[in-house]
DNA sequence: TAGACATTTAGATAATTCTCTAAATAATAA
DNA sequence: TTATTATTTAGAGAATTATCTAAATGTCTA
């Protein structure tokens, strides 16, 4: 979990996720949404695909990321499980 | 929210606030659960402090520390509207 | 096969973060 | 007032991160 919170630390790794949710996008549709270069982008796709929450597939010559749903599911569950109240169980 | 996110990206911070859920505590009291030193406690507390998501209050020569109900729980609505699915509307 | 396109990797740099010790500030106790 | 306790601030070093350009890799098309 300690990679998903940091994942999800970087306003652009959010930004790419929330894109992600949309549906499926090749690198250079994601990267049409940012400003920095492909290398950057890179570097970013590689921390979410380490935390787990993203897949990919090729196509072609292009690589197809979408999100991981069962470990973007699962961090949502630790996400909610930091911010529940004490008395409140399960 | 940015800071929110960064103050929850480290696991110290995240222990902090888990320990504080379960009630008020003063910096000593919260150091006892870490090996760093006090510096280091403070500077984390800052963080979660910048963030909101805790406040403080003077008792004698203590500071007590305690969650930011408020901001914990608009917190907590941000996060999981970076979760909720497409589909799911309001 | 050669060249073009899409993406990642390598290597470098600047900025940020975590940590420490030492010093400063605030409140209490002797 | 002086000493003691609790906490924060200052300043510095090591590690990590975000970013870049250039080069490498994989795939497709002419």
């Amino acid at each position: 979990m300690q990679s998903v919170w940091e994942a999800l630390a970087d306003p652009h790794r959010r930004k790419i996720l929330s894109l992600l949710k949309g549906g499926e996008m090749s690198v250079s549709e994601i990267h049409a949404h940012f400003d920095f270069s492909g290398a950057t982008l890179s570097h970013h796709l590689a921390k979410l695909k380490a935390a787990g929450l993203v897949i990919t597939r090729r196509k072609g010559q292009q690589i197809i990321y979408g999100v991981h749903m069962s470990v973007f599911e699962e961090a949502a569950q630790a996400v909610s499980d930091m911010f529940r109240r004490e008395e409140e169980s399960p």
